[in-house]
DNA sequence: GGTATCGCTTTCCTAAAGTATAGCGGTATA
DNA sequence: TATACCGCTATACTTTAGGAAAGCGATACC
């Protein structure tokens, strides 16, 4: 990460093949995880505790069932959330962040303070 | 973003109009900044000094002109980068990243540490 | 029996993102 | 004169993300 402090070392004048492509790759993955329109929101609402899916839609106005299901699916494979089904009658099923989704945390913290700095630039240049 | 830690006290059962839906929208904007297929790279790329277009290009296999042109753009728009036509004959163009732009390492920073150990796990987990 | 809730899935459709290809005005180079 | 590079733009197309609507199996409620 020192490339943007113009360490030429490590970059030199084509990037495919070389260590910067291998550095991009990781943070693409995070952008993955993150990016979309309803993931964020979704882990979101997950933070402040155990959801059911009805729940977690009533919370998100204009998710549709459909995206909440593949979002969560995809939350699930990546190991951010859980689901947990509850042998009650009739079954009840809970989502919930998994500590590895917590961890996501300190990035989506830098990701809040890099867009507030922004978004007070972009008010002040109009 | 406590609420990751379970702050009850600032997100209410839903959370449209709270003060949730607020600390949003500057993550979002810093995701679209750094969302798209391209944007990266290009980032990464200036980060590394003062290119041309082709130079970016030829750079960044896959890139169409009509691409670069657009993300080129964005990127002025949001101060994060700027055009410099020199005129010297013909006229040679330079993009470079402005010192805002620069602004966004520790954001990449994070998404690099995250996005590396998340690779490490989902290798691990295979 | 009728209606409702839960946790989804399925199908169809539209809009946005991205790709492929061509071309243009300018300059240089052989 | 022909060819090539530069910095693009224009047009047309494909692919992907997401939305809208319906429905299904199970249970429960009146």
């Amino acid at each position: 990460m020192e490339a943007i402090e113009h360490d030429k070392r490590k970059c030199p004048s084509h990037l495919s093949g070389t260590e910067c492509t291998k550095m991009l790759l990781p943070v693409k993955d995070a952008l993955d995880i993150l990016s979309g329109k309803w993931k964020l929101q979704i882990i979101l609402s997950l933070s402040f505790g155990k959801k059911r899916f009805k729940q977690i839609q009533r919370e998100i106005p204009g998710l549709t069932p459909k995206m909440l299901s593949k979002e969560l699916k995809e939350l699930e494979i990546n190991g951010l959330a859980e689901r947990r089904v509850y042998d009650t009658l009739p079954v009840s099923i809970e989502y919930e962040l998994t500590s590895y989704g917590k961890t996501l945390q300190p990035l989506i913290g830098e990701l809040h303070k890099w867009g507030t700095k922004h978004r007070k630039r972009i008010i002040a240049r109009k």
